[in-house]
DNA sequence: TGGGAAGTTGTAAGCGCTTACATTGCTATT
DNA sequence: AATAGCAATGTAAGCGCTTACAACTTCCCA
C-alpha cells in the first residue's frame, strides 16, 4: 500500500519549507508566483491532499459545519439542507448532521457533540431551546444561526411564521368562516408551530372572533396524525375550515375528510402550510403558504460561514412567503 | 474565556499520565477500578471532552461516515438517511453527507472530499460509477458499502430492484395491459433505474409482448417530469397502464391524468415505487412498491460499522419488497 | 525463596499540519 | 554608501491525542 503523501513530501519534492507549501494552500498571495507555481506542481504529481485532522487540529477550525435539524424524514427540512450544503460545499466547508427527533435532551447532546467535533458553527432550526445550551455555546466561542424561524434577538434566517399564518387565516375569515379548527405540531419546545398558532389566534381576535370559536389539536408530525386529528376536530366542534400548521397534517386532513364523504372545499375548506411538493400533487391542490426554502437554506451557510470568519453582519433576515391560493380554501357552506 | 481543559489537565488533576486517562476512555478494561474512578471523577469535573481532530490525528480514525447521496430534495433517500444517522449515533459514529445532484463527476469528487476528510467508511447510492473510484478507495483503505440496490460483486445492502419491479409489471400483464408506459428516471449512471426498466422488459417478454409493446421515456426526478412524460406517451403511444420508476413521476402522471379528464384506473393504470408518503395522500391511492427504508438504513449502519472496525462478514444483503396493491391498478378499459 | 508471568502505569515519540518568529536578500530613502 | 523597511522564505514549536515500549508491582509456582 503507497502511503499518502503529506505535507514534507510536497516541500522536499519542491525544494521549499514546509511552512511554503502551507502558505501556497492556505494564503497563495504570501508566496511568489515562481514559487507557487513550483508546489503546486509537486502537489499535482504527488496526488497530495491535506489531512483534515491534521489541519483542523493545527489551525483550531475544521471548515465543518454542524446542523442538528429535528428530521430528515419528511422533505420539509431536507430542501432547505440541500440547497444550505450546496452552498457550504461552495465554500469548501462541510456539513455534518445530526437529527434530533423533536427531543430537546437530544437536540442539546448532539450539540454538545458537533461541538467537541469541532464544528466551526452550528445551524440550529427556531430558537426554542434551552438558556444554557446558548451560554455553552458562547463559552465554546461557537457561531449559531437559526432557522425557519425569524427573531431579532439571536442571529436567525427565516420568515415570520407568526404573520404568514395570521394572513391566511385572516383571508379565511374574510371569506366568512366562524368555525376554525386548527391541527398543529406541538408547539411544547416548537416556535415555528407556537407562532403559527398564534397567528390564527390574532387574526381571529381581529376579526371579531371569540376565543372559543378556534379549536387547536396539537399532534405528531404525520399524515396519520393529521387524519386523526380532522375525525377528533368533525366529532367535536365540526368546525368549517382546519387550518393545518403544516402541509403534511394537512394532507392526512384532506385524506380523512374524503373518507367522510365531504367535499373540499365545498363542505370544508383545508389548508397547509410550507409549499411542499405534496401540496401540488393533492387534489383538490392544497391552498398553502409558500416558503422559500432553498433561498433559506443559500442565505443561511452564507450568513454562517460569514459568522465564521469573523464577518458577520448581525443581522437577522426575515424571507418573504406567499400565500399559495389553492382548491382546497372556499367560502363556508350556506 | 476558560480555556477547554485537555487531557493533560484531567491527567494532572487525577494524578496518572496522560496514558491512563487516554485508556480510561478508550479501554477502560486497562486500567484498574480505583484508578479508572478517580480519572473519571476528574473528567467530569473538569467537564472535558476529548478533542477529535487530535484524536483522529493520532489514531488514524474519526468515527465518522460519509454518504454521498444523489439529492436531499425528496423523501426517498432522507428516510432511509435518518435511519442510518441514527444508528450510527448510537454507535458513537457521526454522519458527513454530501450530495452530487446525480452527476458523476460531483460525486467522485464528493467521495474524494469525503476520504481526505478521513471518514472512516463510506455509504454510496447504487453501484454505477467508474472503476477508478472504487480503485481509489481501496489503496485509500476506506470501506464502501453500497445502498438502494444489491449485488454480490460489491458489499451492499437493498433489494432486488429489479424482480420488484418484474412483479409489478407481470401482474399488470396479467390483468391484461398490452400497450405499456414506462416513466423513468434516467438510467445513464443509475442501476436502480436501469434494473426497474429491465425488469418491466422481462416481464413483458415473458408475458409474451413484443419490445414495441413497452415506451420507456426517460426524463429527471420530478413532479412536474413524471406530468410531461404522460402528456408524451398519451400522445404517442396512448398506452393503457403507465408504470413509472418511481412515487414522484407517478404523482406527476396521476395529476396530469385528471388534467385529460381520464379515470384513474378505469380508463388508464399508472403505478408508482417507493412507497413514499406521497403515495398514500393522493386520491386514488397509488399502485406502487414498498421498500424497507429504514430497516436499509439501520443494516446498512451496522454493516459499515462491523467494515470499518475489521469485522465485515462479506455478505451484501437483499431486503424483501412488498408489491402494494392502491387504488391505480385495474383490469384495462373494454 | 527466587524468577518469570501477568497486570498496571508511566515515558515519550510521533500523527501532519499551522504559524509566530527569525532570517535573508531586496529596494528605497537619505 | 549606509540603513531602514519590506517581502519572501525558513525554523521549529506546538495543537491534543494515541500507543509502543519500558518500568514497576504482584503473585504464583517450582
Amino acid at each position: 500500500m503507497t502511503t499518502t503523501p503529506t505535507l514534507e513530501d510536497v516541500a522536499s519534492k519542491a525544494g521549499v519549507s514546509t511552512a511554503t507549501v502551507s502558505r501556497c494552500l492556505n494564503a497563495p498571495e504570501k508566496v511568489v508566483e515562481d514559487t507557487r507555481k513550483r508546489v503546486l506542481e509537486a502537489v499535482q504529481s504527488l496526488g497530495y491532499a491535506p489531512n483534515f485532522s491534521a489541519r483542523a487540529l493545527a489551525a483550531k477550525r475544521t471548515q465543518t459545519i454542524g446542523a442538528v435539524i429535528p428530521t430528515m424524514e419528511n422533505a420539509l427540512f431536507a430542501q432547505g439542507l440541500q440547497a444550505f450544503q450546496e452552498r457550504l460545499g461552495q465554500a469548501g466547508f462541510m456539513l455534518l448532521v445530526a437529527s434530533s427527533s423533536y427531543d430537546p435532551e437530544v437536540e442539546a447532546e448532539q450539540i454538545r457533540t458537533l461541538v467537541t467535533r469541532g464544528a466551526d458553527g452550528l445551524l440550529l432550526i427556531g430558537h426554542d431551546r434551552g438558556e444554557q445550551i446558548y451560554r455553552f455555546l458562547e463559552t465554546q466561542n461557537v457561531p449559531v444561526l437559526a432557522a425557519w424561524a425569524f427573531n431579532t434577538d439571536r442571529p436567525s434566517i427565516g420568515f415570520d411564521n407568526r404573520a404568514a399564518m395570521q394572513d391566511l387565516a385572516a383571508r379565511a375569515i374574510d371569506l366568512g368562516h366562524r368555525r376554525i379548527g386548527v391541527i398543529s405540531a406541538s408547539s411544547v419546545g416548537n416556535d415555528r408551530a407556537r407562532e403559527r398558532i398564534e397567528g390564527i389566534l390574532q387574526a381571529a381576535k381581529e376579526g371579531g372572533l371569540d376565543v372559543a370559536d378556534v379549536t387547536v389539536i396539537e399532534t405528531i408530525y404525520s399524515v396519520e396524525a393529521g387524519a386523526d386529528a380532522f375525525d377528533q376536530l368533525m366529532e367535536t366542534v365540526s368546525p368549517t375550515i382546519v387550518i393545518c400548521g403544516n402541509d403534511v397534517l394537512a394532507a392526512g386532513a384532506l385524506t380523512r375528510a374524503r373518507d367522510w364523504r365531504l367535499s373540499v372545499p365545498g363542505d370544508i375548506s383545508i389548508t397547509g402550510f410550507d409549499d411542499m411538493v405534496l401540496a401540488r400533487v393533492l387534489s383538490p391542490k392544497l391552498t398553502t403558504v409558500q416558503v422559500p426554502h432553498r433561498e433559506m437554506g443559500i442565505k443561511a451557510a452564507e450568513a454562517l460561514i460569514a459568522m465564521c470568519e469573523g464577518r458577520w453582519q448581525g443581522e437577522s433576515q426575515c424571507l418573504p412567503t406567499i400565500f399559495k391560493m389553492g382548491e382546497t380554501l372556499a367560502k363556508p357552506k350556506s
